[in-house]
DNA sequence: ACGGTTAGTCGAAACGCTTCGACAGCCGGG
DNA sequence: CCCGGCTGTCGAAGCGTTTCGACTAACCGT
């Protein structure tokens, strides 16, 4: 393995001028510059990362914190973590997927000064996570938000107009009867962002169109689709649309539906929100779907991060992308025109046509 | 942030010494060791993971490499993760995910010494990096196998009991009729290790039971799925169970026999290989599958790894582990005696019930 | 022609740890 | 009683970088 001394001693320049051709935090000329690099690559040189953490006090490592529970990382996960992993190493960073469990292992990485820095997943609203890293000082970013987001960056997900243009789509579709399976009454209660702002802004977007806002809770898993499903089918019999906040339990719904001899998208149209193509695809007919902007934001998290990294500018960085809409197989004009139930009103909020 | 010359100052004894009670290379004495501890804690000190890399050569950090393609983690691989993350953790070494697209990544985390070894996930037969790796000189253990495993070690699954298991399962269900659907056509063409064993493990097993080995490829997709359901009741009209070896392609073949009217179990049954109880549960029914073990593999690669970094001795760990059936809704006894092709035979082999 | 910059290079001091050689006691065997 | 071998501790020399201060030479405006 070559160091420095043995590139310096080959280049005949002393070993801060290797360091300085290889950080360019000093001037050097062209020709230095040309020796030691010939140099280099005759020895087939790399620095040692130890080395160079130790002496500049960087690791060049930034982590993704991601919970792994047994459910494993869908799809649109991956996608965070492909595009978080791409931004650092064009950046010239490596990214580690830190399965942190447990919170004192978070704590021994952190202070142990292996991280520069660090992009947490699926933040919860009270996440310990984030005050055990700033606690050690670690500059980090957020996909997602915690209930109290000054001073922090983070990057998330908009889900005020993500869920306005599902329902605008199915509005648009002579939809009036939209239930919303969202995530469990648990994970609303204890305040899970995604499931408490989806909640909000669906309210919103249906009393803006002079509709009701159906909504139904379900466990993340397929028997709680089916329950979700029945128990919409109990309040509302008459349902033309769903829309689901829940990739767990889609398939439960779908199923359900099925066996209750109710074809999608025939009788009952289906829009899942917040889901990647390929687990769109797994169903028959393929999901109408919002998808989720999943490798811009690991993207966008990770740059956000190497630069509160490099400048220890704290500017900080607040994002919000909202999912697109790709209409599949799973959505169709509704069917019958239905009793709208609360009287009143047609169309009292001008809602128009579909659209952004 | 608190050095071991600190620690040393306040516990009144050497650097040395300290390092001593930290690494256990020197015998301490119990006074003096009980010094030096109250010192660290008092400072809360951490040692700093880069001066130690440098100074031992080791950076107690282990690398689970897994290509991470769009299509995400499955909940298999998600097991192997935890399970490799908690043996390290257990062993004091920290597990870096590396999602290497790029060879060249690899190669520079490796000749850059920050790696003590690494887990190869999804290894292919020709593998280029277990030859990048080796060439580093970094010890490593593979789950899967490539084509030559001399010399490497590795942990894999069992596929020919596994296969054996599934297809006792259907025949003490009274299936005679029973098609493997596996990868792609290229995929076993390239030699892609579970899909040419689990191919041999089918044809060996069938015939085993004087039955012919009807095998159909599929895409890794769900169209590829639904694809290749057509395909085997075109060859098998009569088929009246499917063994899929796809996690991808099961929601197409199962979407595709509710589509031609066919229940599941009761006019076909189907078993999933290597599949995890969560996706199993996502289907409606609930699959019947061969659950792989998941975390038990990334733990025994991970600590037969450790193995490897510390001792330098060589020898090589080379173990299958098989998958566990988990009998739910999708299998259940042959409807209808169906005629055997094939001619005579009736159960040569005295395959018996089905069991371990 | 002269002080003041600037570009380009060097040597040496960190960075925070591990590890080696040395040494002082102390024990037991001959 | 002496020697060899433990046990327990220390000081110092690395590990391979970065970075700081210093120095030279060339170049600027005046």
């Amino acid at each position: 393995m070559a160091t420095m001394h043995d590139v310096a001693r080959l280049a005949r320049v002393s070993v801060s001028t290797v360091s300085y051709v290889l950080t360019g935090t000093r001037p050097i000329s062209q020709a230095t510059r040309a020796k030691v690099l010939a140099a280099m690559a005759e020895l087939g040189y790399q620095p040692n990362a130890m080395a160079r953490g130790l002496a500049s006090r960087r690791s060049r490592i930034v982590s993704l914190l991601m919970p792994m529970d047994e459910r494993g990382l869908g799809a649109t996960e991956t996608a965070f973590v492909t595009g978080a992993a791409a931004a650092a190493s064009a950046a010239g960073y490596h990214l580690v997927l830190s399965p942190v469990g447990d919170l004192d292992d978070l704590r021994r990485l952190a202070s142990q000064r292996m991280l520069d820095g660090a992009v947490l997943m699926e933040v919860q609203v009270e996440d310990e996570r984030v005050t055990t890293l700033q606690e050690a000082a670690v500059p980090l970013v957020l996909i997602g938000r915690t209930g109290d987001t000054t001073g922090l960056s983070y990057v998330d997900i908009d889900f005020d107009q993500t869920v306005r243009e599902a329902v605008d789509h199915l509005v648009g579709l002579g939809h009036r009867r939209i239930v919303y399976v969202n995530h469990s009454a648990a994970a609303i209660a204890t305040g899970y962002g995604p499931a408490v702002r989806t909640r909000d802004a669906f309210v919103t977007a249906m009393t803006g169109h002079g509709l009701e806002p159906l909504m139904i809770p379900a466990q993340d898993s397929a028997a709680g689709g089916r329950a979700a499903l029945a128990a919409a089918l109990a309040e509302a019999p008459d349902l033309s649309a769903v829309l689901v906040m829940n990739e767990n339990a889609i398939f439960g719904i779908l199923g359900e539906l099925t066996n209750r001899g109710l074809a999608v998208p025939h009788d009952v149209s289906v829009v899942s929100m917040v889901t990647s193509p390929q687990v769109a695809e797994l169903a028959t007919p393929a999901l109408t779907a919002m998808t989720s902007p999943g490798s811009a934001l690991g993207r966008i998290a990770v740059e956000a991060l190497l630069r509160h990294v490099e400048n220890a500018g704290d500017a900080q960085h607040q994002q919000l992308l909202p999912c697109t809409l790709e209409v599949r197989g799973s959505t169709s004009p509704a069917a019958r025109e239905v009793a709208v139930i609360g009287g009143d009103h047609s169309d009292p909020t001008g809602s128009g046509p579909p659209g952004t």
